[in-house]
RNA sequence: GGCCCGUUCGUCUAUCGGCUAGGACGCCAGGUUUUCAUCCUGGUAAGAGGGGUUCGAUUCCCCUACGGGCUACCA
């Protein structure tokens, strides 16, 4: 038995910005691709003209490519493509396996509340079809006049009426759906664009896929696309059908609101629509981190390492371990990933991201590289480091309650002014400054507790930061001098 | 409403009938840091409920509950 190359798709509808669900199912894709020696393919499904945003496209080839996620080729657009889906149909409109209908939209809307009004459910199939407006019970030349008067129609799937439709799922295992509850789905619209169940079986026949890797939402069609590919005697594809992510607290799935409701990005990068939306890209969130968040959304890998890189994901990534319960999207998980891969990142990487994402340009960026290796284990994201390190480029702007607190205790200006002194001194050195300054003043009968505080306060305006000697090797003596003189003019 | 899928600590998950139910995030406590954060150590906390099957069920089956998805000439 040969067992064919894999092929994996991503197919997404350019009908706005990519969020983290897509995303994670490109992923999946993709580093089924890679595990499998495979090939990953993005095909836009831009069937539907109405919903389609421009950007879209871009933004999602973009989206992935700040990932790390790449196609093995172009995209192909499913717009470009209708002369074949059209060949495709006249197959089964000739073999009777499809039919074309002419009832209108309007029609089908007062068939579907009638039955509401009933409590039912209208369902366009076998047990209808034949009182409704199609070509199975119009005679063929009502049709053909139909046709070349141009009245609107379209074609829909003669889905058979008592037949079980076994399917397989690698995530889910088998089931099996009773074709007769099953509608006639529509497989090319009035416009002549195919629906998305039709270009997609056609397509991923074509493209030779091999793995079907895509949301849960579509499971419901799964007996619908496997009599299809009947239909046409191909063989069908695996399918692995992941689970959703829904919002953080369960209750549907993770959409633009639930991002903009609770505070963080659902987007990869920037989308400039109506409004600007932040991606996770903009509020610091390296890719790395991002893509080994979302890959333990559904899936584990083997190994109990958490902290994971794109290669490692490659390498560890399997189908038979995705789950199949949707997950939470946890934002304070992610933070976690985040540091953990800040700390894996260096300095001038570090550097280079943050530049990108803002501009602060009266920075030096030699120091300010220097800046991030002193902070970065502090930071759970990229743009953090700005504040993180702030009291390294200036001095502090005002003294918060608890420092004005210290600062002001008996003797507070005395550790203040022996501060300036050594600072000022010819003899000071600023690579021993502050036990200088803590053994001056402890002959003077300060705590070291006090003194530390105090040139604290003097040096950053607040009771946190890095060790007090690194900020004075990296401010100089001159600046620290300065930033005592400024705390006795404003404190005292 | 109908159809489908799911249900292990608050969250992500491990467990392929033997469990004192493991790990990670979060949270709490302690240590390190004369600060804060990091870091280290420890702690907290779970099998939705009810029936079966079995010597034994978190694991297999059924029912109920709850959650989610689909139910378009959207994908």
């Amino acid at each position: 038995m040969t067992n064919k190359k894999v092929c994996v798709r991503f197919a997404p509808s350019p009908t706005g910005p990519l969020h983290i669900g897509g995303v994670r199912t490109a992923l999946f894709n993709y580093l089924y691709a890679k595990k499998s020696g495979g090939k990953f393919l993005i095909r836009i499904e831009d069937t539907d003209k109405k919903r389609e945003v421009s950007g879209a496209e871009n933004y999602i080839v973009e989206s992935l490519k700040w990932c790390g996620i790449e196609a093995d080729q172009e995209p192909c657009r499913q717009s470009e493509r209708k002369a074949i889906y059209n060949e495709h149909v006249t197959k089964l409109l000739k073999e009777g396996k499809a039919y074309y209908a002419f009832d209108t939209e309007g029609e089908l809307l007062t068939l579907r509340e009638n039955e509401e009004k009933k409590g039912k459910t209208f369902i366009y199939n076998w047990r209808n079809r034949s009182s409704l407006n199609n070509s199975l019970c119009l005679d063929e030349k009502e049709v053909q006049e139909k046709i070349e008067n141009k009245e609107k129609y379209v074609v829909r799937f003669k889905c058979p009426s008592e037949s079980e439709v076994k399917t397989y799922d690698i995530v889910r295992g088998d089931s099996s759906i009773d074709s007769s509850l099953l509608d006639d789905k529509i497989l090319v619209k009035a416009d002549g664009m195919p629906t998305y169940h039709f270009a997609n079986v056609v397509d991923d026949y074509l493209m030779g896929i091999t793995h079907v890797i895509r949301g849960e939402e579509w499971l419901p069609s799964l007996a619908l696309h496997t009599l299809l590919y009947e239909a046409f005697g191909w063989k069908s594809p695996k399918y692995a059908h992941l689970p959703l992510i829904l919002n953080p607290n369960g209750k549907g799935k993770l959409s633009k609101r639930s991002g903009e409701k609770n505070g963080f990005p659902v987007f990869p990068i920037r989308w400039k629509g109506e409004k600007e939306i932040l991606g996770f890209k903009e509020i610091g969130i390296l890719p790395e981190a991002l893509i080994n968040y979302i890959s333990t959304l559904g899936w584990t890998p083997d190994e109990t390492k958490e902290v994971l890189s794109l290669n490692e994901l490659k390498e560890l990534f399997s189908l038979e371990k995705v789950v199949s319960s949707s997950a939470n999207f946890d934002f304070e998980k992610l933070k976690w990933y985040n540091h953990q891969h800040i700390q894996k990142t260096q300095n001038d990487e570090l550097l280079r991201v943050l530049l990108n994402t803002k501009k602060e340009d009266d920075y030096d960026v030699v120091k300010l590289e220097n800046a991030i290796g002193l902070v970065k284990e502090r930071a759970n994201t990229v743009n953090e480091l700005w504040e993180l390190s702030r009291y390294l480029f200036v001095e502090p702007k005002s003294y918060d309650e608890k420092s004005l607190k210290r600062i002001l205790k008996p003797g507070g200006k005395e550790i203040v002014e022996t501060i300036i002194s050594m600072a000022g001194s010819e003899s000071g050195r600023a690579d021993s400054f502050v036990e200088g300054v803590k053994n001056s003043c402890i002959d003077k009968g300060f705590s070291a507790g006090q003194i530390m505080m105090t040139v604290r306060v003097v040096l950053v305006g607040a009771l946190n930061g890095i060790d007090l000697q690194e900020i004075v090797s990296f401010i100089g003596l001159e600046e620290t001098s300065s930033r005592a003189k400024e705390a006795l003019l404003k404190v005292f």
